[in-house]
DNA sequence: TGTACATCAGTGAACGCGCGTTCACTGATGTAC
DNA sequence: TGTACATCAGTGAACGCGCGTTCACTGATGTAC
């Protein structure tokens, strides 16, 4: 309700970010158009390319802010399990940021930026498995991802609902990794 | 090269969906259009919406054939770790029907075939967990499907190309299980 | 403190494109008698 | 075996729409002197 208009935005590159992840939360990333995010954040429509080039890029600046959210999620622990569980509650509280981070087609792949935010998540992912001293640390890699992995993308697409009662996702997960005992050492 | 031009395609029906896969598995459903499929076809632009009303049309109908995929390449067998096997064998040979299935907001969520080839699938995963003897079955059966998808999402997006060498996916799978065994009975 | 200039962020009109949808039609096929 | 009619599958012209992109522009901000 800011009613004297300025002619310069402010901040709009995080007003369009914020929007563009309102659409993919709601509507999958296939709703998404640069018009429609002008619209939303209350401007002219070949604005938001000034920030981000193209769609492309827009989701790319999403993937790379989504790679730092999940390294700083899962930053301060050693334990395999408890890894998974933060996993899960990055994609429970950032689902936008993670149905695109993991879908290269959308990305540019090339991006600088997004290389060095992939390879950040991926080193984390792997300093855990070392400390968990495993046989084959590939494999227990491997392992603890797709659990965790498969768990919140089942979650997203609502294909787990029939267990939401009065616990939240985290526990649920919690409950699942407690029956599925991590690598035999 | 039929040059014999006949007014009826013969089976269009087929023809679209073969598009439609070939597609998706190469750009994802979002670049799928109508008209594109029917150029595809060789086909004028209105023919599909005889088939398939309109792209959710399509999709369900794609949804429902892979399920019912599915639940045949899952039967014959009560042993939980070859059941995420054979879910990840779907998933390597069918990879557009995997990736259209488990997206609901693509689908007619109220169509009836839909809900009825979805349940079939469900009922194939449920009678191996039963099978297991597990002290939770709801939760087995959430830990073996979440692995088993989570493997076959991050292999399907390229995100465990590095483990590929000479090895197939369902090798890769197998090791993989084989480090991480099944609930405490 | 004031002025001149460069740079940056956003505007708005215009364009061409591919899309879904509608609709009157036509050719092919199946069925009844 | 032949004819008449209904049904079905596909056609092609037309429409309106939202999109991305381009481009000359203008208003706001920062900096040098």
């Amino acid at each position: 309700m800011t009613s004297h208009r300025t002619y310069h935005h402010g901040d709009l590159r995080h007003a369009v970010l914020a929007a563009a992840l309102d659409v993919i939360a709601t509507d999958g990333p296939s709703a998404l158009s640069l018009r429609d995010l002008a619209r939303r954040a209350g401007v002219s429509h070949a604005a938001p390319a000034h920030h981000f080039k193209d769609r492309a890029g827009l989701l790319t600046a999403i993937a790379v802010e989504g790679h730092t959210l999940l390294a700083q999620t899962m930053a301060d622990t050693q334990d395999l399990s408890d890894l998974g569980v933060r996993y899960v509650r990055f994609a429970t509280r950032h689902p936008a940021h993670f149905q695109v981070m993991f879908q290269p087609e959308l990305l540019r792949g090339d991006d600088p930026e997004l290389v060095a935010a992939q390879a950040r998540t991926s080193r984390r992912l792997h300093e855990s498995v070392a400390a968990g001293n495993a046989t084959d640390p590939e494999l227990a890699h491997t392992a603890a991802w797709s659990l965790a992995h498969g768990f919140a993308t089942l979650l997203l697409t609502g294909n787990l609902d029939h267990l939401l009662g009065d616990r939240t996702p985290e526990e649920i997960f919690r409950a699942t990794v407690g029956l599925q005992p991590g690598p035999r050492s």
